[in-house]
DNA sequence: ACCTGAACACCGTTCAAGT
DNA sequence: ACCTGAACACCGTTCAAGT
């Protein structure tokens, strides 16, 4: 079988799963698919790119609510975009930083700013792109203290209080949105 | 001058500011304070420790505002991080791995807990979270995208949005603290 | 106590040479 | 066209040996 960068992302996305975002090496995917590490140059340019290739494949996982009120499909989106992070392992510090790289050829704010948009809410870019960071920081900081916990380095108690304060602070940004100006 | 960690601490700091964060190495650092790169595991017990060590400095230069209403605080108080993060080169990145690693002995968050539980106002362990979590991964962004800005790969005018978007976020935010449960 | 020198096991990337 | 082999310039960390 020939290699492809479909294959080489995949590989990507089995390493990162099993052994977290540290050993994505090109190197080590390159082990994974039977082949040397220079190769994978022939199939894409650098890290980076299959590094944002990756982040696109887990994006695309989300689900794009079916709303009724803007409140309830912001709410939506924020749970079905952090469990689509949640089921990648380091999913969060790696879609954060091709995102913050501008790489990537998904946006995942893109559904939510037409919705806000339609409906006549105010600023639905910076709208969106506040909920977008609140989401990839609050997982970030739960996917690393829960591989803590794992480790045994920290207890259990200040994992469980990853969901609740995920729950409020979506409430508060989709408060915001609600409430007019002073 | 003998070794210390203090020294560096600085060392660290100056070679992020004038080569970012990916050129901190353990090397970088001893060959810019005249020494091997083996001596510095005398004084700190490994580089992830040397980066909390340099993100708890920038912290520590945060103002605390002296605000009147809990609204007026928080919005210094973010702005007070934001300004603090752009005094140092990738320092949202910096300072956004190593408080989701658990590492660092400066909670930023603190007394911002303080005034919200004063004030009566729920969840502010939740609350300033999310507040931080938004300012980390927008100056991220904004550093990354002034970064591209400077290599020539992107326009300017992407940059100038950032202020405006910060303001925004931080004022959803707010609103969401100030707004009573439905 | 503090630092050097050298090693170990890795990196990303390039590129002539093979098929 | 596609891949190998080998190199280049790096990493973090360890540790005997020196002073």
């Amino acid at each position: 079988m020939a290699l492809s960068s479909e294959a080489i992302v995949d590989a990507g996305i089995r390493i990162l799963d099993e052994y977290g975002l540290a050993d994505v090496s090109m190197r080590r995917v390159a082990d994974a698919l039977g082949v040397q590490a220079g190769a994978l140059y022939y199939h894409v340019p650098n890290k980076q790119s299959l590094l944002a290739a990756v982040s696109d494949e887990i994006l695309r996982s989300v689900e794009v609510p079916s709303g009724a009120n803007v409140a309830e499909w912001l709410t939506a989106w924020a749970g079905g975009l952090r469990r689509a992070l949640l089921a990648h392992r380091d999913a969060a510090e790696l879609v954060a930083s091709a995102h913050a790289l501008g790489l990537g050829a998904v946006d995942p704010c893109e559904g939510g700013r037409a919705i806000l948009e339609a409906r006549g809410v105010p600023e639905p870019d910076a709208t969106m792109a506040a909920l977008l960071h609140f989401v990839l920081g609050h997982v970030n900081e739960e996917q690393t203290t829960s591989q803590m916990v794992a480790l045994g380095v920290i207890e259990e108690s200040a994992h469980r209080a990853g969901e609740d304060h995920f729950a409020w602070g979506v409430t508060l940004l989709v408060r915001g949105v609600q409430t007019q100006a002073a």
